[in-house]
RNA sequence: GCCUCUGUAGCUCAGUUGGUAGAGCAGGGGACUGAAAAUCCCCGUGUCAUUGGUUCGAUUCCGAUCGGAGGCA
C-alpha cells in the first residue's frame, strides 16, 4: 500500500501560514490539519491566532480548538490524533494539508517517532523535579550520566526539563533514553510529505509583521480573552500548559498590577520575535524543507508560488517514495 | 548670566589610584524524540562628546567648546 501524501506548511509565526494553507487546500482538494501546540485549546482563539470562523468556513479544518485548557496533552497525543485524521482525509480521497509552527509535533508525526506507551509517569516526573530543586540540577544530571552516558552527552546539565524527561524514560523502561530515541529514528517514515516553509530573507520584514499582528490581536480583544483565562488559571490549582503561551503569560503580570500594559505588550512582541527565530532555526534544519521566500510577495503571489511548488511535487511524486 | 552634576556598546550604567574598557537589557547564532508558544547553550571594539594641554603614554588629570539635567538669579 502506498504511503499517504501530506502537504506540510511549516514556518514561523506571522508568515501567513493560515491563509496559505486554506488557499492550497482549496486549489488542491485538501483539508487542513493543524500542527500547533496552542491552537488545540478551546477558548483562546485570539492569542493563539486560530483561523477565524470566516477562514474556517473556507476549507475543512482539524485539530483546532477542540481541547479544554485543563486537559493534558503531549506530542505523543498529537501524533496519534493527527495520524488518525490524516488517515480519514486520505480515505476520502482528499489531500491532508498540515499547517503549523510546532516543529516537534511536525517532526514526530512526519518521521514516525514511536512513543513507547509505558514511558510516561507524571508522579515520577514531579519527584525528579523535586530532586532537582533540592539537590541542584547537577545531581540529577549525574544520575542521568550513570544510566545513559550517551544521552547525557547530548543534553546540557542546566536543561532540567530535558534531563528529567531522559531520566524518566531510563527509569521506566530500564534502558537508556538515547537508545529508545535511536530505535525510533530508524522507523520508516509513514508518509510522503512535501515541506513547504514560508520565510523572510529580511528579518526586519518578519518582525514588522509580528509587531503589527500583536497590535491587531489587542484590537480584536486579546486583553479580555487573556483576563478571562487569567482568572481561570487562578481558580485552577496547577497552571495549564496554555498559560505558557505567548500573549497570555506576558499579560498576567499586568493583571497583577506588576507592570504597565505598554510594557506587557512590548514583551509579547519581543517574545514573539524570539519564538519566530527559534522556529526559523528548527525548520532550517529540516533536510527536506522547501523554502518559499516571501520578501516582496503579496499573499496572492505567495499562494501562486506555493501552489506551483505543490503541483510540481504532486505531479512528480506519484509512485515515488514508497520505499521511504 | 552664574554655580553644580553629567556626556563610555542600540538602551541603562559600571570602570580604569594615567598603560586604549565590561555588566545587565536589546540584538545575533545554535540545540531540541511524551509541557515545545516550553526548556537550554554560545556570542561584547566601542573615534570612552569635541578640542587643546600636562605626560614616555590620556577614555582616565587640567583648560576650553558643544550637548543634557538640576540649582541660584
Amino acid at each position: 500500500m502506498k504511503k499517504p501524501l501530506v502537504l506540510a506548511i511549516l514556518g514561523p509565526t506571522a508568515t501567513g501560514k493560515t491563509a496559505l494553507g486554506i488557499g492550497l487546500a482549496q486549489r488542491l482538494g485538501g483539508e487542513v490539519v493543524s500542527c500547533d501546540s496552542m491552537q488545540i485549546y478551546k477558548g483562546l482563539p485570539i492569542g493563539t491566532a486560530q483561523p477565524t470562523p470566516q477562514e474556517l468556513s473556507q476549507a475543512p479544518h482539524h485539530l483546532i480548538g477542540f481541547l479544554g485548557v485543563d486537559e493534558p496533552f503531549s506530542a505523543s497525543d498529537y501524533v496519534s490524533l493527527a495520524a488518525k485524521t490524516i488517515g480519514e482525509i486520505t480515505a476520502r480521497g482528499r489531500l491532508p494539508v498540515l499547517v503549523g509552527g510546532t516543529g516537534l509535533y511536525a517532526r514526530s508525526l512526519l518521521r514516525g517517532f514511536a512513543f513507547d506507551e509505558g514511558a510516561k509517569d507524571e508522579a515520577l516526573r514531579a519527584q525528579l523535579f523535586a530532586q532537582a530543586e533540592e539537590q541542584g540540577p547537577q545531581a540529577l544530571y549525574a544520575r542521568l550520566q550513570a544510566l545513559d552516558p550517551q544521552g547525557a552527552g547530548a543534553i546540557h546539565p542546566h536543561n532540567v526539563k530535558r534531563v528529567v524527561r531522559a531520566l524518566e524514560v531510563c527509569l521506566l523502561t530500564g534502558g537508556p533514553f538515547s537508545q529508545q530515541a535511536a530505535r525510533s529514528r530508524q522507523a520508516e517514515a509513514p508518509y510522503r510529505p512535501f515541506m513547504l516553509c514560508p520565510t523572510f530573507a529580511d528579518r526586519q520584514l518578519l518582525y514588522g509583521r509580528i509587531n503589527k499582528r500583536v497590535d491587531l490581536m489587542l484590537e480584536e480583544g486579546l486583553l479580555q480573552e487573556a483576563e478571562g483565562f487569567y482568572r481561570h488559571c487562578q481558580r485552577a490549582g496547577t497552571p495549564p500548559t496554555a498559560a505558557q503561551a505567548i500573549g497570555y503569560k506576558e499579560l498576567f503580570p499586568y493583571f497583577q498590577g506588576e507592570t504597565t500594559l505598554e510594557e506587557a505588550v512590548e514583551k509579547i512582541k519581543q517574545e514573539s520575535r524570539r519564538y519566530a527565530k527559534r522556529q526559523l532555526t528548527w525548520f532550517s534544519r529540516e533536510p527536506d524543507a522547501h523554502f518559499l521566500c516571501l520578501d516582496g510577495l503579496t499573499p496572492a503571489q505567495a499562494l501562486d508560488q506555493g501552489a506551483a511548488m505543490a503541483r510540481a511535487w504532486l505531479a512528480g511524486g506519484e509512485g515515488k517514495g514508497d520505499q521511504g
